[in-house]
DNA sequence: CTGAAAGCGCTTACAG
DNA sequence: CTGAAAGCGCTTACAG
């Protein structure tokens, strides 16, 4: 050991895995994606293009993907998953209850485990890898004081559910509000909320036109997740191009009304970046036996109609093989 | 061959980089900062961290440094590279002319060779590592146009000594002047640009107020480079608190003047990123003999008080073993 | 429990 | 020019 340290030995881990055929197998249960383009498969590229780049070393990686419409399609992947003899898992708390009972089954097996998108305090969570809801909320609060005349008022849409269920959603409220509480001079804004629950129906004109004729002279929303493109609809169809609409996430829909002008911002937070990187945390603790911090919040993007297209392709430096 | 693509052999690059103890040696040849944490020590940073992950495939890099002053240094740096024996090349063109005669050298000896920060077109690079100039300019007119009241004018200033040699700022302007001319609306935005001249001056107050002063009823003022601090120390010193500014580059002071709401958005093109991209660009191509894209515009990204902190650290996920 | 041998999938100098 | 042998820096089964 005392010769190790004098000549600072470094094990050449090209030699090793060569020599060692130990294959790890990684676990991955998120939600399914909605549609072909919808949010939750954004992470999964991000997953694959990890895979690609650390199969050399052995990595094998089994997704389980479950329904996000009830708590009881994903136990019943997180029972699937648990049946497998994996290495490591990357989990997406999406059902807190339930999550916490697959973590203590994780712990027993001391199956090291990352979080990725939201966070579970408490755990002996390896990393937690997502956004900072509560900062983004403050920089759409930002963006839309600056944009919006200083006597007309803005509106906060929620399309959710559950709201209880959707802490991210609630986050994003908050920051939002705490951006106009924080300001030099105290801001006198008047900001309405209103929560759009039916998911299924198409009508959502009649309960965005009720919000805005309810909250009076507004010239600003805010849309808190990727179902801006609803309110953009809306807009266009009648021609409301003095409101200036701020949402989340770059879905190809989103995308469209940023071109159109009719979404002037949309905040973003890299879902390939975390899904890549979920993956590589776990291979770094893993193979490399590397410390990795256990947070990792990615950047907050400000997409506009000027910067879209150099946000359109997801580039990790890869200088894997394939 | 055939039995190769029937059973899509893919060779161990493990096993080959251990079997073959070939070196493969890069040359940099980038400015040198002009202070400690001045922009070009940024690239570096990522060079460095690419060097940590890719050394145990057997590569050596060397950085030549040169000083913006003069193109003699650039001249006399790029010999020095060209005495070692590289097989690959970073190179910023930070003197286009003298940039010419040396990529010329290099072609002669067919070593490939990538640009960063600045491209040169009609030449033989495996790739350019960058910046969109052009629309980082539209950006900021929009950010500024969303943020500055429609009666009031804009100030475009360059910190610069020599235009011509500067093609980033004056791309950056015409970005920004395009962006009025393409609205819906045609913008009746009064616009004026100033150029101050001696950088080596500290006297930069009495140009600042003479531009303010002559384009008449400012609100908004686009630097075009990192020397926004310039003007942001101007308008704290007399309180000018109503006047919107945007400029580039996340440096130590620029970053103390948007968390104190002096400086409203910087923009800016993650140089440790190129950095990182250029010498994993150069291994993809030399040992991984993989195609690479032959240009890799970086995002550019809005910076705000709100967003600031997670924008701080440089992440390239990386998974080398250093 | 210890230590030498075989082997991971390649490259390269060398014998024929 | 061709092909078998040695070796890159490790791991792991195995003999002692």
């Amino acid at each position: 050991m005392q010769i190790i340290e004098e000549l600072d030995y470094q094990p050449n881990i090209l030699a090793s895995t060569l020599a060692s055929k130990r294959v790890y197998s990684l676990g991955v249960l998120i939600p399914e994606p909605q549609s072909e383009e919808a949010y939750w498969s954004k992470p999964l590229i991000g997953i694959r293009q990890a895979f690609n780049e650390i199969q050399q070393y052995g990595v094998e990686i089994k997704i389980y993907q479950f329904k996000q419409t009830d708590a009881s399609f994903f136990k019943e992947k997180a029972a699937e998953l648990l049946k497998e003899q994996h290495d490591g898992v990357v989990l997406a708390p999406f059902f807190s209850r339930e999550s916490k009972v697959f973590i203590k089954k994780l712990e027993e097996r001391e199956i090291p485990f990352v979080f990725i998108d939201s966070n579970i305090n408490d755990s002996s969570k390896i990393s937690y890898i997502g956004q900072n809801s509560f900062q983004s909320g403050t920089l759409a609060g930002k963006l839309l004081d600056f944009s919006v005349p200083e006597d007309a008022s803005v509106l906060i849409i929620h399309f959710a559910k559950e709201m209880d269920n959707q802490n991210h959603l609630v986050q994003r409220e908050m920051g939002f509000y705490d951006y106009f509480k924080q300001k030099e001079t105290p801001s006198k804004r008047h900001i309405t909320t209103i929560e759009i629950n039916d998911p299924a129906s198409n009508d959502y004109f009649a309960p965005i036109e009720a919000g805005i004729k309810k909250a009076g002279n507004v010239k600003g929303i805010f849309v808190t997740n990727s179902q801006v493109y609803k309110v953009a609809e809306y807009l266009e169809k009648y021609n409301l191009r003095d409101i200036r609409l701020i949402g989340h996430d770059l879905i190809p829909t989103n995308r469209d009304y940023v071109r159109r002008n009719m979404v002037d911002f949309l905040i973003c937070q890299r879902p390939e970046e975390q899904g890549h990187q979920s993956i590589i945390t776990l291979f770094q603790h893993l193979i490399l036996k590397k410390t990795v911090a256990s947070e990792n919040y990615t950047s907050i993007d400000i997409i506009t109609k000027e910067n879209l297209d150099f946000y359109q392709e997801f580039n990790t430096n890869n200088y894997g093989t394939n």
